[in-house]
DNA sequence: ATGAAGCACTAAAACGTTTTAGATGGAGTG
DNA sequence: CACTCCATCTAAAACGTTTTAGTGCTTCAT
């Protein structure tokens, strides 16, 4: 009786007794309510054996004082650090769309309970000791890798280990992992047809890294299209689409003087394909009327520059929240099977575009 | 006696007895020294009560099992959260090199006990709730924000709170905190110069955003080197240099046909500029013969696509790593002073370079 | 009446660290 | 001999959370 009457009496005149720079806690709600630590812990984690009635006057207590579970608290007792890792190799002095990925896994982060921490790593360096550095000091609970090779020795690792993880690419065993993707063969078929369709046929390849998997993909895409098409591809010798501009402008200039019949380019990156369309129009081609060029890219960079190029556009966001999720269910388990997701990217012509707006 | 012949046993001879996959902690060291654990946290940081032969056993026992303090229990009992929030707009889908920054602060903080973690806000929302939630839930030692406004309502907040911070801009209060931030004014001058050199009078002004403080320092720089050098600047109106390239494309059109007179344009952003010179070249008029550009820009892009562009470059690692010590700075008040720096950007003629290398 | 079962709650321990307030023992001092 | 002093070490508490193993109490079947 006494009790129920003390409840009737603390329930609506919620006078939090705490001092006000104070961050209140378990115990502060336990002070309020009148109810042991243990009780409102299990309340706020909706546990099955706490009443109704209780749980209510908790989380109402809990909004009111505004409580906010003490990370530390809950890293110490769980073990879980609610840290999510996005191990990358540190950003070369080149504009990307790292940035938007990166910003992008944060944004889907947001309102659960894990943080984005940033970890780079030099690209020369061991592949392996970040990750072993990151899982043997527990300072996170997943990891998201942006870089990955087909056979990467750490997703290998984080297998065996049965650590959660997320990978943007595939790898070799893509069936058995949570990743993201974009589909890299569609850009290749794409670009092709559309070189095709302009009446092109001789297209020198910019080609992507072939020891990452988005490359092998290419490689792939290009082959069949070029088939079907009946193109013929000219692979660029001595340079790839990461490749230094210097590198990649002589490679062009010099594959033009040899292979005049060049009529297209195809590039696997935005920055490439700067570089070669220059290249081409320093020796004497001009885009659109003696070549077209066709590029992947991420942002509309290169058609603001050149309306006469051909781009495939990217959406990095839509990669960065499907990583979020990704990773957060390979923490939690929610399911068997690891979230997977392959968005195909869009083909804009630029010169339609251009024709309606102006 | 005994009790030292236990030591002189235990010492020579470590064997760990803990299970292999076990993280060690104070208390395993706390065994195989046969120390206390109050003793071995004290001797790991350097107590002056603790006796210089302890200290060496200490630390050899530590280094030999690999011991790392586990953050969570620190951060429980310190409060402190070893943690640096970047505080950053969601990134637009473009291409930036923002990801370069981010990379290099959190190099920068590599060995540090501080790690990164990127919180992106969206731009249109309330400035400071990010911020206050932040501080509010105690999720972070200090604070890096990225683009700040002269008055920025949150530098007045972070410091009035006492809050440790450092900022990627000066600010009105600039002498009381700690910033690091690019010559922008010089930016200006080196810019009206080299066009000036060129014998260019008319300059078209891409400007940049007024609301920061790098705008005004630009403005400024213009203006001073346009009386020196006897230029006239023209004002883009109706779009600044982070516009959506259709507006920037439409003023920069409206702009050359109403002054005909203009043989220059200086942008404050490469991808403005990139814009513009195609407007520009859109109107009829060739670069390098009726007008010369000049951009800013922290990577090699435009200048790969236009040489004839002129083109500063900013050392963007060096203002990551300048931030990152500028906050541990902040956060450990090593000084008095806060941590400050402006770096001069350095202009290349690509004209000179062009020559010089082909 | 007795025991079992179930409901709603709680006390206490544990996670790993740092810090406070001593404890211990030997050396120096009166 | 008693004392202070000092150097070195330690026990215990605390940070905030979750979880284990209960404790009371009521209800219900026997």
């Amino acid at each position: 009786m006494t009790g129920e009457d003390e409840h009737e009496k603390t329930a609506p005149v919620i006078t939090h007794p705490l001092s006000p720079g104070e961050r209140p806690t378990l115990k502060t709600i336990s002070r309020i309510t009148g109810l042991a630590i243990a009780t409102v812990s299990r309340a706020l984690s909706d546990a099955p054996d706490i009443s109704v009635e209780t749980k209510r006057r908790v989380r109402e207590c809990a909004d009111h004082i505004g409580y906010q579970p003490n990370r530390a608290g809950q890293r110490l007792r769980t073990g879980k650090t609610h840290v999510v890792s996005l191990l990358m190799p540190t950003e070369p002095d080149i504009m990307s769309h790292t940035a938007q990925l990166i910003s992008s896994i944060a944004e889907g982060l947001q309102g659960t309970a894990y943080h984005l921490v940033v970890t780079p790593y030099a690209p020369n360096e061991d592949l392996m000791r970040p990750l072993r550095h990151m899982i043997g000091t527990g300072s996170a609970d997943a990891v998201i890798l942006n870089q990955t090779m087909p056979e990467d020795p750490r997703v290998a690792y984080l297998m065996e280990r049965g650590f959660p993880f997320a990978t943007h690419g595939r790898t070799i065993w893509a069936d058995q992992h949570a990743w993201f993707d974009f589909d890299n063969r569609r850009f290749a078929e794409l670009g092709i047809a559309a070189l095709a369709r302009r009446g092109r046929r001789h297209v020198l390849i910019v080609a992507p890294p072939l020891d990452q998997l988005y490359g092998q993909d290419i490689l792939e895409g290009i082959t069949k299209a070029c088939q079907i098409h009946g193109m013929t591809p000219i692979w660029l010798k001595s340079a790839t689409s990461d490749s230094a501009s210097k590198v990649i402008e002589t490679a062009v200039s010099a594959a033009l003087k040899e292979s005049p019949e060049i009529d297209a380019i195809l590039c696997a990156s935005p920055m490439s394909a700067i570089t070669a369309i220059d290249a081409a129009e320093r020796s004497g081609r001009v885009i659109g009327r003696d070549f077209d060029a066709f590029a992947k890219e991420a942002t509309p960079l290169l058609t603001r520059f050149r309306r006469e190029a051909l781009t495939l556009h990217e959406d990095v966001a839509k990669a960065g929240k499907a990583l979020a999720r990704a990773v957060i269910q390979a923490i939690e388990q929610l399911q068997a099977a690891p979230l997977q997701g392959m968005d195909v990217p869009y083909y804009e012509d630029p010169l339609d575009l251009s024709r309606s707006q102006s």
